[in-house]
DNA sequence: CTTAAAATTTAGACAAGCCTAAAAAATAAA
DNA sequence: TTTATTTTTTAGGCTTGTCTAAATTTTAAG
């Protein structure tokens, strides 16, 4: 059985190493962790004698096969949590992040069977992020930051980078929600800041925003 | 803000009150916990610390206003979430008690909010308990054990007192759940064994099970 | 290739929540 | 009312997960 520390640092390991590929750094799991490098390698030493990370000294941590089989199962829960919370709660995208990472720590498998099957099985959750099947397999989606994109290009809104409450409070502003189609109208070289259209509307995001928002191209 | 461990005492004590009037003693208290009673004191005093219960060493203890409305909330929480997996993922009512253990510990006074409104503000949880309202007001019931009616009375359950896995598989062997109407058709003076008719079915039962049963007597 | 800087680990401490063993207080019994 | 028993508290320890400060290793710079 995984304490909850435990499990908050296999997820975080699971996203670094999704992020910047295998082999994470002490420093980038205390930063994430938002703790002491001292904390972390406590923490690391810790999941290495529990087989869930394999792990040398000075050489950074990776999931074994049963640690990213924890950690995905986590994930999985995290984002069940949120559809429900979405969908059957009238919670808005910006309010669930929170909540489901306390959710997220429940023990009980059946528990998440019945909710996966309460909600129709979904396959995203309400950050157009993918939800894991119970087997721990996650669909690849073929999807492109919106700063990747040139001048005319466009595509379908797909998910969103971070999923922080600012961020997504922005996009609710400029009626930028999952689904919602984007044009790029202009880009400046210069800062990659960009004009886009967003149903008839243009407007001006800047890099930050463009580098946080995944579309799918068409 | 309070541990998990502190809102799990809170919650025993509580019970205990309820149960046993006011002033609960440090091995009542331990007992429920199942824990050692020095680990009892020591939380004790930290929770008089903290204004949430009474103490005088060697006197037992008691929920201040302040205790008792954070461990009415635990509890109308837990309730919330008991009815919220029956009714809503298809949980049988034996199998809900653990899971509620951990849900009720979630922080969000939104998500409980949400969920009472959800669950179209739910009075009773699967077991006959009442849920108490936002405010920590818990309606008053008429209800009476079965152990205490006498020979022709009748009445309709209305609640269970235990509510541990094993007791109510055995209600669910004999179909008796919240709703079934009983009546006692014979009554054994020596040992308080009944018999009892249940839907045209008449059967023998133990003090044990009449004295975990509530009726409303009619 | 040697030194400086950065990253990582170790050592030692602390709070929470538990434990055992022993002391102190309260209660029951003689 | 004095002794025996039970209840409760205290003292001292352990584990988890954190911290700071110091030591060590790796990496970068000159």
């Amino acid at each position: 059985m995984f304490t909850l520390a435990e499990e908050n640092y296999l997820k975080a390991i699971f996203h670094l190493e999704n992020d910047y590929g295998t082999g994470v750094s002490t420093n980038a799991i205390a930063d994430k962790m938002d703790t002491r490098a001292s904390s972390a390698t406590d923490m690391i030493q810790k999941l290495a004698d529990k087989k869930v990370i394999s792990y040398q000294k000075y050489k950074g941590a990776s999931l074994t096969k049963k640690g990213k089989s924890l950690a995905v199962n986590i994930i999985r829960k995290h984002r069940l949590w949120e559809v429900f919370l979405v969908e059957k709660l009238d919670f808005q995208w910006d309010e669930v992040h929170e909540i489901a990472e306390q959710l997220e720590h429940i023990k009980s498998d059946e528990l998440i069977q019945r909710l996966d099957l309460f909600l129709g099985h979904p396959d995203f959750d309400p950050h157009g992020d993918p939800i894991p099947d119970k087997n721990g397999y996650i669909k690849p989606t073929e999807k492109k930051l919106l700063s990747k994109l040139k001048k005319n290009q466009q595509g379908i809104c797909v998910g969103v980078k971070e999923s922080n409450a600012k961020f997504l409070q922005y996009l609710d502003t400029r009626k930028i929600g999952i689904g919602s189609s984007i044009k790029v109208i202009d880009k400046e070289d210069f800062d990659q800041s960009m004009t886009i259209q967003v149903s008839n509307k243009q407007f001006f995001i800047t890099k930050q925003i463009s580098e946080n928002l995944y579309l799918k191209t068409i």
